[in-house]
DNA sequence: GTCTATAATAAGATAGAC
DNA sequence: GTCTATCTTATTATAGAC
């Protein structure tokens, strides 16, 4: 096990190489469907040596989570209650979306956990993301106020962001199977820039 | 194994029992984090006894999505081409939230299979339910050359009625994390209310 | 039809050589 | 640090009595 001082370059190499391997595996098959022998072929390492760098399977899965809810919230985190309220409001679901582009096994790793029930995270949901939508609910809500935007109910308002984006990630062999060989992110971009803007049109 | 002749009564409801055991532990574990012991347990049989009325545990998997697809895509398959456009849509939406919120066992079993790549259903992606959308899609560009509702892409806007409703089943957990203890549905109802009429409207 | 007991295998984790 | 070999446990499935 690496001792407990700043790791070596190999390590470090290591480590990103196992957590690679590990969110592919993860990502698609769920905690419980993925073994440890399949991360490891992924990787290209020994099972044995996985567990060099990583005590277990749950510690790999919790190195996971912990490195995803830090920057899972960031475009939320992003939409500014002193900016343009519309084009904030595009601009996270732009972030978004791109996110379930660009991150599509982040999307899903966390998509199994939270269709599981969330055993390992329910925490950081009633706290840290509860705590975070109440404040830029809040923020919406003066927007709407202003009469900025139209009014909505705006904790829907950010559970539909987040559904018709992660949507593309998550159920990708869905809408590919059904959509053909048209490129799905196109589309939807459009599509989530014409339904926002004529929702919140005040 | 039952014999090949029509099932008695106490067949009957032992295989329906064990389905419904089976739904329980598939939707919250998914195919590979149930295990057949907790199956068992939750019917209130033996394990060999559940194995009695069915061969393996794929195969009470099988049953299960089976019997789902056969019933999934009903909501779509009632919107009427020859009904007043908005309120067929409205309808859809409306029977599809209701079934993420009396089915959300069902909806979590359809998400589990989706996302890990749908392994088992790929094809009645392809064929079967793509068929199905694309006539659908068509009879959402005739309302919309009509002028009776306004223009979107039709695939995407059927994408996200499923993501939109489908979402307070599958992330159910998260969404009453973060609302607290207000229900989800009566809310999720009048907000989609408000998004597909304001969208919709030509 | 239902059960107890058990076989067969898969999977997480460790020992110990190099 | 990395590997082969191995232990241990969990899990699917079956045998065979009742």
């Amino acid at each position: 096990m690496p001792k407990d001082r700043a790791p070596t370059r190999i390590q470090q190499k290591n480590r990103a190489t196992i957590l690679d391997a590990a969110l592919d595996v993860f990502s698609a098959q769920g905690f419980r469907g993925a073994t440890v022998d399949e991360i490891a072929a992924t990787a290209g390492l020994s099972k044995p040596n996985l567990l060099y760098y990583f005590p277990s399977k749950e510690a790999m899965h919790e190195a996971l989570l912990e490195r995803l809810l830090d920057t899972w919230l960031d475009p939320l985190r992003a939409m500014d209650g002193d900016g343009e309220p519309l084009e904030e409001i595009m601009g996270y679901v732009r972030r978004k979306l791109q996110m379930s582009r660009d991150f599509p096994r982040e999307s899903r790793l966390f998509a199994n956990e939270v269709l599981q029930g969330a055993p390992r995270i329910h925490d950081a949901l009633s706290v840290d993301l509860k705590t975070l939508v109440d404040s830029k609910c809040a923020v919406l809500e003066t927007w709407m106020a202003s009469g900025a935007i139209a009014r909505v109910h705006p904790h829907h308002l950010i559970f539909s962001i987040w559904s018709l984006t992660q949507h593309y990630a998550d159920f990708d062999v869905q809408v590919r199977a059904v959509l053909g060989p048209e490129d799905p992110f196109d589309g939807a971009m459009a599509f989530l820039d014409t339904l926002y803007r004529r929702m919140l049109r005040p």
